[in-house]
DNA sequence: TCTCCTCCTGAGAGCGCTCTCACACTGAGA
DNA sequence: TCTCAGTGTGAGAGCGCTCTCAGGAGGAGA
C-alpha cells in the first residue's frame, strides 16, 4: 500500500481516482459531479474503505449530526419508574437513526451534571437538545434556550420559558377516564393525583375535575408522585376519607397498581367494590390484576414527535411550536 | 467587543490574556505555565466565556470524549421488558460523566442500524464501545473487534470472538436459590430457564443444574424468554409436566411474575404450595404479590464496572479481560 | 564573567474537511 | 469567427485546535 499508515483522506481518494479533493468532496455529498469522475471516485473510495472524518467536517461545518435527549430526573429515579422513558427514547432513536443522526443520552441528576450539560450544550457540542420529564422549578429548559440551540420539551414547560413542545392530551384523556366510571354508574369517583410542579399532574387533575364538575359530582383527591408506594399511600388516604368511595382514577399505571394493592388490603374487591383507571397503558396495565383499564398515550409516537421537530429545528426550518397527540381509554377489566 | 462573531476561540483569549495560542493551550489542559501568564489566561477565559471547540480538538487529538452503548435486542423490546438496560445506562452514564465524557446510545434492531453502527465506530467516532445483552448467533461483537476500538461486553461473549466484559456470577446465584428450596424442605423444584442462546438463559441453567443434581434430585425445565408471559406460558407447562412439583425457579423475576399469575390461575397458593424464586432483584420483585425471593444482581455495577474499563482501554492501559461481580439471594415471602 | 542546564514560551505546521473563487471548456447565438 | 452563458473542476484558504521545536530568560556552577 502506497498510502500512510492510518484511514484514507479525502487527499488519498483523490488521488488515486485522479481528480481533486473537491471534486471527492462533491462526490460525497451528492453535488454535481461528471458521470465518469463520479465512477472513479466511487471506485477510489470503495477500494480504499474511506469514510469521512466525522470531526473534520463538523470543525467546517459546524453540524455535529448529535441530538441530545436530556433527562433531568435524578438520577436513580429515571429508569426505574414507568416505562415512559425508555418508550421515548425508542422513539426519538427511530427517527434519529432514519436522519443519519447519533443520541447523546444526558442524565441530569445532581447539580454538577446540570452546569455539565449546559456548558455542553453551549459550546454547541450538539445541533439540538430534547428535553424530558420537566418539574416546575427546572432552570434547565431556560438556560438552554439562551444557547440559542434547538430545544424541543416533553410537555409543555412551566415557568415563563416559551419553548417548543410535544404533548398529549392529559386532560382529555382524564376527562374520558372520569366519564367512562360515570358513564359505568360509579358516583363517588376519586383520583390520585400526580405531583403538582408537572404538566401531567397538573392537567391530568384539570381533566378530572372538569370532568366531575359537568356531572356535579364532588372530588375527592389526594396526591402522589407517579410512584407505586405513593399509590399505595394515597390510596389508604383517599380510603380513610371517603370509604363510601365506589371508583378511583388514577394519574399513573404505576399509582394505580398501588391502588390495587392498597384496595386488596382493606378488603374492596376490584371492580366489584371500587374501579380503577390508570393512565399511561404501559406493560404494567396489561399485566395487573384485575387487567387494568387505562388511558393509553402514545409514548413512541411523542419521541419520534420530538425527534422530528428537533431535526426541523436544527434543519433551519420553522415548526409549529406545539403539538398535541391525542390519548385514548383503553377498557380491561379494573372498570 | 472587538472580536467577530461567533464564540470565542484559543486565538481571541491568547490576544486578550497577552499570550501566545499556545499558552492558552496549555492553561486549558493544565500543563506547566508560570504563575502570571496562569492568572491572565484564566481571567481572559471567563470574561470571554471560551469553551474549547470540541471538534477542532476531536481532529487533532484523535479522540472524540464519546463511548457508545449498543443495545443489540430488537428495538422493540430492548426497554419494554425488565429494568436491566435502565440500570446499566444508569450506572454507565455516573461513571462516563466523572471522566467528561458523553454516552452515545446505539439500538441495534434492524440489520440497517447494525451496518450503521458498525460503520460509525469503524470510522472512529466514538472511543469506546460498550455492549449489552448478546445473543449467540450476533456477528456484531466480531465486527466490532476487528475494527481496533476499545470493545467491552456485559456478559461473556457466545462465539469465538474473546473480548473483555463484565459478568455476573448467574451460575452461583442460581444455584443459591436452589440450595434455599432444598433448605427450606422443597423436594420437586422445577426452572423456568431463559433463551438458551444467551449466556444468562444458560448459566442459570446450569447453575440449577448443579444444585439438584448435587443432592440428586431430578430436574423439571421449561424454557422462556425473559418476559413474563413467556413466563406464564412455561409455568403451565410445567405443571401439566408435573402437578405435583412444589418449587420452581425462575430465570428473570418477570418470567418469576409470570409464574405467579398461572399458579394463581391454577389455584396454587405461594408460597405454600409452590415457592418460587426469581432472579434480577428489580423492582417488579417487590412489588409482586407476594413480594418476590430472588436473586440480585447488582445491575448498576454492572454499568460501573463496563464504563470503566473500556475507558482504561481507551487510555491504553491493559486490563483484566474478565469480571465476575457476585449475585446474592434475597429472601421475601415467596419462598 | 562565562558556560551550561533548566524551564517557559511562541512560531508554525498540520489534523481532514468544505467552500469560494477563478479558470477552462463546451456549445449556442450573432 | 467571436462573444457569452453555462457547466464542471482545481487551487487554496481556513475551520480551531495540539504539539514539536527552537529560542530566550534565568539561575547554578566553574
Amino acid at each position: 500500500m502506497g498510502r500512510a499508515a492510518g484511514r484514507p483522506t479525502l487527499e488519498s481518494v483523490a488521488a488515486r481516482a485522479g481528480v481533486s479533493r473537491a471534486t471527492v468532496s462533491r462526490v460525497v455529498n451528492g453535488l454535481a459531479v461528471t458521470e465518469s469522475s463520479q465512477a472513479a471516485v466511487r471506485r477510489a473510495i470503495d477500494e480504499l474503505g474511506y469514510v469521512p472524518n466525522h470531526a473534520a467536517r463538523t470543525l467546517v461545518t459546524q453540524r455535529t449530526d448529535l441530538i441530545a435527549l436530556v433527562l433531568p430526573e435524578s438520577t436513580d429515579r429515571v429508569f426505574s419508574d414507568d416505562q415512559f422513558f425508555p418508550g421515548v427514547v425508542n422513539g426519538v432513536s427511530q427517527v434519529l437513526e432514519q436522519a443519519d443522526k447519533q443520541l447523546v443520552l444526558m442524565l441530569a441528576g445532581s447539580a454538577a451534571s446540570h452546569a455539565r450539560i449546559e456548558r455542553s450544550v453551549a459550546a454547541r457540542h450538539v445541533d439540538g437538545v430534547l428535553l424530558a420529564s420537566l418539574h416546575g422549578a427546572d432552570p434547565l429548559p431556560a438556560a438552554l434556550a439562551r444557547t440559542g440551540i434547538p430545544v424541543v420539551c416533553n410537555e409543555r414547560p412551566l415557568g415563563s420559558t416559551p419553548l417548543p413542545y410535544v404533548g398529549v392530551d392529559n386532560k382529555g384523556g382524564a376527562a374520558a377516564a372520569v366519564r367512562h366510571l360515570l358513564d359505568t354508574g360509579r358516583t363517588r369517583i376519586a383520583t390520585i393525583a400526580g405531583p403538582q410542579d408537572m404538566i401531567a399532574g397538573i392537567d391530568r387533575l384539570a381533566g378530572y375535575r372538569s370532568a366531575l364538575h359537568d356531572s356535579s359530582r364532588r372530588s375527592i383527591v389526594a396526591v402522589g408522585d407517579f410512584t407505586l408506594d405513593s399509590g399505595v399511600a394515597a390510596m389508604r388516604q383517599l380510603l380513610a376519607d371517603d370509604p363510601g368511595l365506589d371508583a378511583v382514577f388514577a394519574a399513573s399505571d404505576l399509582m394505580a397498581q398501588g391502588a390495587l394493592k392498597a384496595l386488596r388490603d382493606a378488603g374492596r374487591r376490584v371492580p366489584d367494590d371500587v374501579a380503577v383507571v390508570g393512565f399511561d397503558d404501559t406493560v404494567i396495565a396489561r399485566h395487573a390484576d384485575p387487567p387494568l383499564t387505562t388511558v393509553r398515550q402514545p409514548i413512541i409516537q411523542i419521541g419520534r414527535q420530538m425527534a422530528r421537530q428537533v431535526l426541523r429545528l436544527a434543519a433551519g426550518e420553522r415548526i409549529e411550536p406545539t403539538t398535541t397527540l391525542p390519548t385514548e381509554l383503553v377498557v380491561r377489566q379494573s372498570a
